[in-house]
DNA sequence: GGAGTTCGCATACC
DNA sequence: ACAGGTATGCGAACTCC
């Protein structure tokens, strides 16, 4: 039979010896099914020059290998004209019964004489599967298949693949989302019970719980015990069938949480389509998979993909939520949780109801993007939402290799990994020194992609690099490498790494045009998912986990990037007009009077000169620019400065205004000063802030909220050598019984006492101390001034000291 | 035991 | 371990006499 069929979450079995794929998703109906799919596991014998192909077929056929009952055998070979690194080359592709002893079956092989390499074993089977199949997730497809009783499961129907082919007028794929939290008693995993679970999807808001409360929405149902709780959760979500089941944070608390005590209940926590209970697969953080339906955690694809370009402080699905979906969910006092009073569940029960309607928003918003990655990336959506950026721009390399007949470059072993690392740091960016001050009519310029663009015009790239260069190469500008000056070259014909990347620039630049002229969450995503994977190239051929790492070809790109950026400064100052600060891409300068018009053309003359897709573009025209010296030197500040532009728009970069480890007093005093002296263009009327904020802080007139220090822990505690003001509050959190974590921010104040360091005069919220007047004085509210005030030759500790000598008297 | 310096650490910019 | 380097600036911990 045939029906149409879109693939959402993959996985693969053996049967027989053999690997089958099975991809679940829906038919044209809407119904879930699944469709199995056999794959013939693969990888490449790269041969070396004038090697007899046919003599080490021959040679290899009879190789086979023993794991448990398993017998791999090589099952057939391809002779083939292939390209590795860009190379043409000879190269035999073996087939194996069994993907997963493909690396050992390449072993096996050994070294022989005539065998350049071997590759491709270390490709996970999904992605070899969608790469050599062409079985993209979320794309539909016509499948010709046929029922097959042996792998049907409970609730749906399940089919062996005969023919899967693409349908040509492709329509988008909504899938079906639910979003479940749960809220326990105690915060470490399985240690406490589950008190409640929400479920939000459409035509679905419940809350299950086994506490009472008379009077709850009737959203809420109430069961005996946490068993018959959790039996009815899974009820609920096999009944629902969604295709994504997610939540926030899931992956490292509610489903292993929900497993835990599944486990201790007794309950078969069987979700998804095979009947059993989610599995999670080892790594840096471990991930819940669910067969049959993708388990999304949007904590983990907003942290891998998106937080860059948040401004939320943390990624809380509170504040993440506030900025993404505008919706601010309503908050819980768990102090409560310890002695809760009937009346409070039924708040209780409203807060988690709340978690779960808010993290389906964030779903459906966040979707497209999802959707987007996976059609550019190929993988699925289950990998897709964990994988971080330099796993995204290979899975994108890797699913596109075949258009240029390369075989795949493998992934680096542990040795090479530290060896790699080991070699250290190359030399970056060029940041201008700015002189402090304030000026007047500023002009930006910045370079598009700078990057990425450098990689595509000069065929930047692993397979592209010669040590020698020579003809149908060109060379780099000379650049320190490993306390060595060198000059490297570059291929003249384009390599398949920027070739694809000239594509995700093109991409990016039309799908750009497409958001700007039809602006929706669809169209923003396909135009970001672009400019992510751009910008992130760069930063991936100087990773050392990548397979195309090439430390020449960062390296020498950040040359062009140095070389690029003086040669424009040049031309700036040569038209006459003066720089007043640039970091890495960009260049600020003075108008002196010049018409924006000119400006225009001077713009367009720098872009006649410029080579390949490189490009300089308008970044804004400014009224005002401050720049402020580094503290305690008179020499100008580097990325700390504020613009504002002709709309009295406030530009603020790099100030304590924009850091979230000072207080909030300071934070707010320094971007109100800031805001007026950008507006008036002098420090006059500011100045009466700081005396305000002095009164106030001298007569403890502060708000404690206003006070707190909050830096992030980012190791255990045991794993500090200094012990830093924020280590001390952390560890006192944990005397007082509450349990601190890694990543989590800690907040404290300074109060009065009589340690020496900071840290002896930390306190947590709460604590009845009074605040040192003294410290944040000297350490907070003049060192976020001084320098502001300084340029205009006040000197804000003189006026700090007569408002608290006025206060004094 | 105090001053000066280095180091560890967090956070920002691009 | 899961894109890169450049930069500021705090506070602790060290060095030196």
């Amino acid at each position: 039979m045939e029906f149409e069929f879109v693939p959402v979450d993959y996985d693969y079995f053996d049967h027989g010896g053999r690997n089958y794929v099975r991809l679940i998703g829906r038919n044209g109906k809407g119904e879930k099914v699944c469709v199995v799919d056999s794959y013939e596991p693969n990888f490449y014998l790269i041969l070396k020059d004038g090697a007899d192909a046919d003599k080490i077929v021959k040679k290899i056929s009879k190789i086979s290998v023993e794991k448990g009952s398993r017998v791999t055998k090589i099952e057939k070979t391809e002779i083939l004209d292939k390209k590795y690194l860009g190379k043409d080359v000879k190269a035999i592709r073996v087939y194996v019964t069994n993907h997963k002893d493909a690396h050992d079956v390449a072993s096996e092989i050994g070294d022989m004489d005539e065998i350049e390499k071997r590759r491709e074993y270390d490709v996970p089977i999904i992605t070899k599967y969608i790469k050599e199949n062409g079985v993209e997730p979320l794309k539909w497809y016509t499948v010709d298949a046929e029922a097959e009783e042996e792998w049907m499961m409970d609730d749906i129907d399940c089919f062996r693949a005969k023919k899967i082919s693409l349908v040509s007028e492709q329509k988008k794929f909504v899938p079906k989302i639910l979003a479940y939290d749960i809220e326990t008693s105690e915060r470490e995993i399985g240690k406490g019970e589950i008190l409640m679970v929400s479920l939000v999807g459409e035509g679905i808001r419940k809350v299950l719980t086994w506490k009472k409360c008379k009077g709850a929405g009737d959203y809420v149902e109430f069961f005996d015990d946490e068993a018959d709780m959790l039996e009815k959760f899974v009820e609920y979500v096999n009944d629902y069938g969604p295709d994504v089941l997610t939540g926030y944070f899931s992956d490292g608390f509610d489903l292993p949480y929900l497993k835990a005590r599944a486990d201790v209940n007794k309950v078969n926590l069987s979700l998804g389509v095979t009947g059993r209970a989610p599995s999670f697969t080892r790594g840096r953080i471990p991930s819940g998979k669910i067969a049959g339906i993708v388990h999304v955690d949007l904590y983990r694809f907003i942290d891998a993909v998106f937080s860059q370009y948040l401004q939320s402080e943390t990624l809380s699905l509170n504040e993440v939520a506030k900025e993404l979906v505008g919706e601010e969910k309503e908050d819980f006092d768990f102090v409560k949780l310890g002695n809760m009073k009937e009346s409070d569940w039924c708040d209780f029960f409203s807060y988690n109801l709340q978690d779960s309607a808010v993290t389906l928003k964030l779903a459906e918003k966040i979707w497209p993007d999802v959707y987007e990655f996976c059609q550019i990336v190929k993988e699925p959506a289950f990998d897709i939402t964990r994988d971080r950026m330099a796993t995204h721009v290979e899975n994108h390399i890797l699913h596109n290799l075949d258009r240029f007949d390369e075989i795949a470059e493998k992934r680096p072993m542990h040795n090479e990994i530290g060896e790699r690392r080991a070699k250290g740091k190359f030399e970056g960016a060029f940041v201008f020194e700015p002189k402090p001050g304030l000026y007047n009519d500023l002009v930006m310029f910045d370079f598009t992609s700078m990057h990425a663009s450098i990689i595509v015009s000069f065929n930047l790239s692993k397979a592209t690099f010669s040590e020698d260069g020579g003809k149908g190469f060109h060379e780099s500008p000379e650049f320190d490498l490993d306390s060595r000056k060198r000059k490297v070259y570059f291929a003249d014909k384009p390599g398949f790494f920027s070739t694809l990347l000239s594509e995700v620039v093109d991409k990016r630049k039309k799908y750009k045009k497409e958001y700007n002229a039809d602006k929706n969450a669809m169209t923003k995503a396909r135009s970001n998912a672009y400019k992510l994977l751009a910008n992130a190239t760069f930063g991936y051929q100087g990773f050392f986990g990548a397979r195309y790492y090439s430390r020449e070809a960062a390296a020498a790109t950040l040359a062009f990037v140095r070389k690029y950026t003086h040669d424009t400064m040049d031309k700036v100052t040569n038209a006459g007009y003066t720089i007043i600060y640039g970091d890495t891409d960009s260049i600020a300068f003075l108008q002196n009077g010049k018409s924006k018009d000119e400006i225009m053309k001077f713009l367009g003359e720098i872009n006649s000169d410029l080579p390949g897709i490189m490009e300089l573009d308008l970044e804004d025209f400014y009224s005002r620019g401050l720049f402020v010296a580094k503290r305690g030197a008179t020499t100008g500040a580097k990325k700390k400065y504020a613009l504002v532009d002709q709309e009295g728009k406030i530009k603020i970069r790099g100030f304590e205004t924009v850091r979230r480890d000072w207080c909030r007093l300071t934070r707010n005093l320094q971007s109100d000063i800031l805001g007026k002296i950008m507006k008036d263009g002098d420090e006059k009327e500011s100045l009466k802030m700081l005396k305000d904020v002095v009164k106030k802080l001298k007569g403890r007139d502060v708000d404690m909220e206003d006070l707190m220090i909050r830096t992030q822990l980012r190791r255990p505690i045991s794993e500090y050598v200094a012990q830093g003001p924020h280590v001390i509050a952390a560890k006192k959190m944990e005397q007082s019984g509450i349990s601190v974590s890694t990543g989590m921010l800690i907040e404290y104040f300074v109060g009065e006492g009589s340690g020496k360091r900071v840290g002896d005069r930390v306190y947590l919220a709460g604590e009845s101390v009074k605040y040192d007047i003294d410290y944040y004085m000297k350490n907070q509210i003049l060192p976020a001034v001084e320098n502001i005030f300084d340029v205009f030759g006040v000197d804000a500790s003189a006026v700090a000291d007569g408002e608290s000598q006025k206060k004094l008297f």
